[in-house]
DNA sequence: CCAGCATATTAACATAAATCAGGCGAATCT
DNA sequence: AGATTCGCCTGATTTATGTTAATATGCTGG
C-alpha cells in the first residue's frame, strides 16, 4: 500500500511537489490497519519504530498529566491526510496515546523511510517539518480559544475548525459533518464537564446555529457561527507557497 | 557573532553533535539585538526573512484571535537557548507577535542559512525539527494544564516548568528564579483575570510553597509544589538520545 | 416485547472565577 | 512635599462552570 493520496494532497495544497518528490513519497511502503472507535492506535512509550497518518475516519491524541491527575485531555484531533504522529520521529518519547474516534483506517510508516527521506529529500523534509509546525499552530489556537472563549463560543470554534479541515480534504461539504465524539469526549477536549458541554450544545441549538443529532452536525448559520467563535482559518496555513 | 552557545548546549543535552555539525552551527552568522521589556521582537506577517533565538533574558509569543477578540494570549515563553521562531522558517505566515519580557538579547538568523542547513545537514535538520516538536509538546502540556488544573495548581505548574527550563541552561539554581512577568501578563498566559492570578499567588504563599516579591521567586517547598502542580519534566524531552 | 445499558438531557445546588470598586505602597515627576 | 502613575492587594457581588441527582431516550440482546 502506498502513502495515502490524502497526505499528498495535504502537501500539494500548501506547496508545489515536483515529480521526484511525488515519486519519493509514493515509493514509501506503508501498512494499513483498521481501528474501531476508542481503540488505541499507538500507546505511549519510547523508541517507536513507526509514525502514522490518517487514511480514513478520525483520530485523536490523549495527553495524560503525570501522577494522580484528574483525567486525560484530548490535545489534538486528526482528519484524513493528517500525518498525526511525525512528532515521535524526532522526539525521544511522546507520552500521548493515539486513539481512533469512530472506525478509522490508519497507515503506518516505518521510521527508516522517514530517515531516508530526511537524508535525501530536503524539500520534502521541510514539508514534513511544516506539517508538525501546523500542528503546533493548531495547539496555539486551541490554547487561545480555551483562554478567551466561553463554553458556547469555544465549542463553536471547534466545530468551525473541524468542518474547515474536513471540507479541505473533501470529507465534509454543504455545512454538514460527522463528528464521532461523545459529549463526554468533547468535555475532555474542551476542558469542561460533560454536563456543561451539553449546555453549550443546547445553547448553539437554541440560537439556531446548528442541528446536532448524535454524531451528525448540520451548520445552519455559518457566518454567525464563525462570528461567535471568532474563527478564522488562517492558522491552518492552507495557502499555497514556496518553502 | 556566532550562533549562541546556549542553543548548542540545548541540542547537546538531547543528542550528540559531531565535529562537522558543531562547525556548521558555529559558522552560521547571526545578528544580535537588544530589546527592552515589552518591545516587539517580531511582528506578525508573511514572508519573514529571519528566525530568532534567545541569547539572554526571556521572551514570549503573543497569539491574537481574529476580529474583535477580547485579548491576546501568551502561548509560549522562551528562555536562553530556545530557538523561538523556527516555525516561520517552514510556515507561510505566523500571526503571532514575539515580544521581550524584561531586557533580552535576541539573535537573528537569516533563513538562507537555515535553508542551506536543511539542504546539506540532515542530522542538524532533524534536531531543529526536534526543537519545534518540543515546542509543540510544551503547548500540549499547557493545554492539559489549562484543562485539568485550578488556578493555584496551574500557576504552580508554570513556575515548575520555568524553573526547570531556566535551571537546565544554568540561569536559575537553588530554587530561585527571576520571572519578568507582571500579574497582568500571567493572567493572559494562564487565562485568568489578573485579580484571580493575585489570589493564586497569595494561595501559594499562604501554603508556604514559595516567596514571591516582584519578579523574584524563591521556591520553598519544591516537592510539594511539584505535587500540587502534577508536574513532571518529561515533556521537556531533556533526555539524551540518538535521533 | 422487555430488560439492561449507555448516552443525552434537565434541574437544583455548590464552587470557581470574573467583575466591580476601591485602598495601599513604591517610584517618578513637578 | 504634593501629585501622579502603576502594580499589587482585598472585599463584595455576579457569572460561569462543576457536581449531584434524576429522568428520558435510544440501542442491544434475550
Amino acid at each position: 500500500m502506498a502513502l495515502t493520496e490524502y497526505f499528498i494532497r495535504y502537501l500539494q495544497r500548501r506547496d508545489e511537489l515536483g515529480a521526484k518528490d511525488l515519486a519519493a513519497l509514493r515509493a514509501i511502503p506503508t501498512e494499513t490497519l483498521q481501528f474501531q472507535n476508542g481503540q488505541t492506535i499507538m500507546a505511549p512509550g519510547p523508541d517507536k519504530s513507526h509514525s502514522c497518518l490518517v487514511l480514513d475516519g478520525m483520530a485523536g491524541r490523549l495527553h495524560t498529566m503525570p501522577a494522580r491527575v484528574p483525567r486525560p485531555v484530548i490535545t489534538a484531533l486528526y482528519v484524513p491526510g493528517d500525518f498525526m504522529d511525525l512528532h515521535n520521529f524526532v522526539l525521544a518519547e511522546v507520552d500521548d496515546r493515539l486513539m481512533a474516534f469512530g472506525p478509522a483506517r490508519i497507515e503506518f510508516v516505518h521510521h527508516r523511510y522517514l530517515l531516508d527521506l530526511s537524508e535525501n529529500h530536503p524539500h520534502l523534509t521541510r514539508l514534513l517539518w511544516m506539517a508538525t509546525a501546523i500542528d503546533a499552530a493548531v495547539h496555539r489556537q486551541w490554547l487561545a480559544a480555551a483562554s478567551t472563549l466561553r463554553s458556547s463560543a469555544h465549542l463553536a470554534h471547534l466545530v468551525c475548525e473541524i468542518y474547515t479541515r474536513l471540507a479541505a480534504v473533501g470529507v465534509a461539504s454543504d455545512h454538514r459533518l460527522t463528528l464521532p465524539l461523545l459529549q463526554r469526549e468533547l468535555a475532555i477536549l474542551l476542558g469542561y464537564s460533560s454536563i456543561h458541554v451539553n449546555r453549550a450544545v443546547r445553547d448553539l441549538r437554541d440560537r439556531k446555529l446548528l442541528r446536532w443529532v448524535g454524531t451528525e452536525i448540520e451548520i445552519l448559520d455559518w457566518p454567525e457561527l464563525v462570528r461567535l467563535a471568532h474563527f478564522s482559518a488562517d492558522y491552518l496555513d492552507l495557502e499555497r507557497r514556496r518553502r
